[in-house]
DNA sequence: TTGTAGGCGTTATCAA
DNA sequence: TTGATAACGCCTACAA
């Protein structure tokens, strides 16, 4: 059951194990033939080098992590795909570590920095209401991307890459406004969210307010607490109900473009049509609101540019370019068939 | 910037390292005075052991992990969120780890559990095709939950969890004929594919044959191979091919949801409709199969039941209980608006 | 170019 | 109930 180690291998070909060691780790003193014979032998006994006691003895490793919160989210999934790859261009390895919900990710990033030496980490999604001195503790450079922030954290604490929230959301009643509606309804985050939600909720009265049009609290539906957030599921649910009050919404602005998919669900269901008898757009600019029937008329993020960003920018943080950098990149409006003119 | 160790902590509280090991890890043998001393102590100085170190050291550790491929399967994250409760139920902790395309899942697999001293591991997604002897390294034991396998693999060197794809696969064609279609095409697995995308064709063939319905082999369409594989873009771009080729298909049987979704699209852009001009029927069941517009007829794999029960195999297996499992659950055939009867 | 030996931070053994 | 001390498997001065 034990496994075979460095030192039956240097055993196995009369040499020291620092040679072996050498051979693994591609050092350069050492004798050419004595590494490929010794790769030879790793192979036909299928060594494995333990990480574990590579991580304990090593101080600098080459790899960063991304923590993912809410890997539910198929936005992120391709942000994913370009860290990997961007990484890799840097010749620094990859960890992806899924963090639970109701985990923090500040003690996991802690841990897992010291268990893998991380150069970096990336944070991807959730919220992030942290206290300055739990931040330090961290003492590896690390850049939120895509995820919430609270206003009380203080932005000289960490880096950030994300899309103007307030401003897309804006962006896109904006254009709602634009097309002759006037009852906008809108599908929120929770009352108490502090961060994409609110703002997205920010951006919204303030197009409101452009045009002059009354803020009518009835016509802000929040997410349901006991549904999946942000999902499908919810977005009908909170639909349904929208609809049963009757209140002569001629359009709905859902904060994601899942929650758009399951109003447009709840409005077939209801019999009517999307977009005659009510308009509908989301937010993400994820793959199905392409493939959706009628496609969604969106607010799309710029993943490839974000992910990139992200990576670029922690770099520059491990390397000691810049201290802090926060990036905000435009989104792009991109009109579809759920949204039509009045 | 070097952290605070073991040896700080017990210097600190005037006690041995020992017994800070034994208020770390809640054993019995110890002062409870001492041991919310020595937390307390930890507690002010955020102290984090170092997990390499104790891997290193620990030989049980009473963690599992699930290696998955293709994380941006949909299908999957329900999965994974029963693994992770089924998982903690039993007590143990949960590692989720991503596996690269075109990365070997056993070289992986052999590595962490080394690294982490596994007591089992679940493999989800991807094909399966290993020699008995890359099998037999990985001593450690293991189930393949809903993963492609070769037929070229023997039943005992592993367990398994999934659906019966080709029955399922029989069941949808079956029925689709019994609406009175016969020209029935297939977004079907490449043409080199030995797994799932194999067994479901075999379930097409065998549906058209007890029919008496010639096979036609320009009926079937493989995914493209520049495309990602089973996405909703390569149901579109195979369809309008399809669709081009005016073969009077009144139907479209597509081996998962989100390439049905794809067909779709390619539909509706060609100014038909679904399901009156044309049928079409998914596979898997996911969320979006339901709220798409039509919703999707499809094959639903019992996900929680696949995911309980290959949890329950994995301890099975590793308390011994078992040598070998193989579970094939079935499916439902969910019928709903994207298919019409003749 | 190669080998010896010490240490990385923890847990397990054994004696006190 | 506690505490030295020897591993765990690897890397890396340092010496040869």
């Amino acid at each position: 059951m034990s496994s075979i180690t460095i030192v039956d291998i240097a055993r196995l070909c009369g040499v020291g194990v620092t040679t072996v060691s050498r051979a693994i780790n591609n050092h350069p003193d050492i004798n050419e033939e004595t590494k490929a014979k010794i790769m030879q032998v790793i192979k036909e006994h299928n060594y494995v080098p333990n990480n574990s006691a590579r991580n304990l003895k090593r101080s600098d490793s080459k790899t960063v992590a991304v923590l993912v919160k809410g890997i539910n989210n198929p936005f992120f999934m391709r942000m994913i795909r370009v860290f990997e790859k961007e990484i890799q261009k840097k010749r620094y390895s990859f960890h992806l570590q899924h963090v639970d919900d109701q985990m923090d990710e500040i003690d996991v990033a802690i841990e897992l920095a010291k268990e893998k030496r991380l150069k970096g980490i990336v944070f991807l999604g959730g919220y992030f209401s942290h206290t300055k001195e739990k931040l330090e503790r961290l003492n590896v450079p690390f850049v939120l991307s895509t995820v919430g922030l609270t206003e009380y954290m203080n932005q000289d604490q960490y880096s950030f890459v994300s899309v103007d929230d307030f401003k897309e959301s804006f962006k896109m009643v904006d254009y709602l406004i634009s097309l002759g509606h006037r009852n906008i309804a809108m599908i929120a985050a929770g009352e108490n969210d502090r961060s994409i939600g609110k703002l997205r909720l920010e951006g919204y009265k303030k197009a409101l307010e452009k045009h002059g049009i009354p803020y009518d609290e009835r016509l802000i539906r929040r997410m349901k607490e006991n549904i999946e957030v942000y999902s499908m599921a919810n977005g009908y649910a909170v639909t349904k109900e929208l609809l049963e009050d009757e209140l002569d919404v001629t359009a709905i602005f859902a904060i994601s473009d899942s929650l758009a998919i399951g109003a447009c669900k709840a409005i077939f269901e209801a019999g009517k049509k999307v977009p005659d008898d009510c308009s509908v757009a989301g937010f993400d600019g994820l793959d199905i609101s392409y493939y959706y029937h009628p496609s969604i008329t969106t607010i799309k993020q710029p993943v490839d540019r974000l992910a990139e960003e992200t990576i670029k920018t922690l770099f520059d943080l491990i390397n000691k370019k810049v201290t802090h950098a926060h990036l905000t990149f435009p989104a792009e409006l991109v009109i579809r068939d759920s949204t039509r003119a009045l």
